[in-house]
DNA sequence: CACTGAAGGCTCGATAGCCAGACCTTTTTC
DNA sequence: GAAAAAGGTCTGGCTATCGAGCCTTCAGTG
């Protein structure tokens, strides 16, 4: 309740920003992002402030910059190495699941309440993908992370997608550690095949019921790689 | 994506984090904060910052100051006025409840996968309690908060807890809109019986579908009463 | 080939928020 | 009357951020 409060500068909160949709490729490899001037003005913050933020993506290998007309700031094509996930959040690593858990959940119910049918068509074409990426697993990790954003953007409600991509971008960190064969794969996409199933007939308690039980995979798997805390 | 980033002060953390304990009861009338000097501390702040927060929440009434030995910042007893909900909430009331939505069908279903009997013991308690207080609308909306804040300490994740305190803050101030007669209440609070009787048993799917169905209640009233958006 | 416009790169001064600490005043307790 | 425990006040310094101007690079155009 007294818990120490830590409000993170403007610089920090645009690094991690632009880093997340990098990492999670909402910004794709190659993409060029808007002029530094116009890009300040859409966050909100001085040039000098965001150009900080630039630079530090710069030098971590994520962006790179191209002079005169016609150039800007890009998106690196070979992705950088990821570095190991954070000793932080590996100490805190069964919190970062559970508030996964709970916003992943809600999202599910939330979305099958609302039940576009041409969203969850979308959503469905990304499962086929996944089905045809089994080798592929950066991208096939990528897939994952549209559909579970694209769920949460069938709710309509902005929040939600952030919050979603908050919590993608933390657990990919965690995901890159475990093990994947095609048929584990294989199976969790059949989950989402149900889930799906159960959001497009509005089945709120069935969408929560296989959301939880697919989280609750990778929950499992990460228990028997991660210590105990 | 691109959406501006507004980082909050340390000083409107701070009112707000205590400012929300204030008025959800966390903090009830007459308690005693901790020493400034202690305080500062815990919130990892300075002084004189925590001061300012301090005299911004004496100045709106919500706390007074004893000087001198045995004296201390203690909460209003007789708690200021709540102002009108800011038209900025008003606005953006439907994402308020996607949000609340997902958040606590996601705590409900986080539970009832944990399912400590004797916090669920506790939460009956409440039930019971709210139905003796049909008549006193501000203890029964207290009462309220403290059930669904209870069902996230539940779930044994600390960010939930802060999540969940958040939303019921926001929220609060549209509830204040509603009538509540005596009959609305009892409903409600039936839907809580079935809520935790689902939680106590393990049932996710049945608290997710309890707690969607609990939320949309307020949903449908506040859609009556406030403008579309 | 020179000019132009659009982009990144650089620098500087002003401001605001925050911190750290010392000191003052009030009140209770011994 | 002294000590202790609290809130109240003041000052100086640090850092992030802003805002604005200017420089450099380079593709396209005449």
């Amino acid at each position: 309740m007294f818990a120490p409060v830590r409000s993170q500068t403007a610089f920090e909160e645009t690094v991690e920003r632009l880093g997340t949709a990098i990492k999670l490729g909402l910004l794709p490899p190659g993409a060029r992002l808007p002029a530094e001037r116009e890009l300040c003005a859409m966050l909100g913050i001085a040039r000098s402030t965001l150009r900080q933020a630039l630079l530090a993506l710069g030098q971590s290998g994520h962006l790179h910059a191209l002079r005169g007309r016609g150039g800007g700031t890009f998106v690196a094509d070979p992705p950088p190495p990821t570095p190991p996930a954070s000793p932080e959040v590996l100490a805190h690593w069964r919190e970062v699941c559970d508030e996964r858990m709970a916003i992943e959940v809600g999202v599910a119910v939330l979305a099958a309440e609302r039940a576009q049918p041409e969203l969850v068509d979308a959503l469905d074409r990304i499962v086929v993908e996944i089905d045809d990426l089994l080798d592929d697993f950066p991208a096939q990790r990528q897939a994952d992370i549209r559909l579970h954003v694209g769920l949460a953007e069938a709710t309509g409600s902005g929040r939600l997608v952030t919050a979603m991509t908050e919590t993608q971008g933390v657990i990919s960190g965690l995901i890159a550690f475990i093990a994947h064969p095609p048929e584990v794969i294989a199976s969790s996409n059949a989950q989402h095949r149900r889930l799906l199933a159960a959001v497009r007939r509005g089945d709120e308690a069935g969408a929560a019921r296989e959301m939880a039980e697919h989280l609750r995979g990778t929950e499992h798997i990460l228990a028997g790689l991660l210590p105990r805390d």
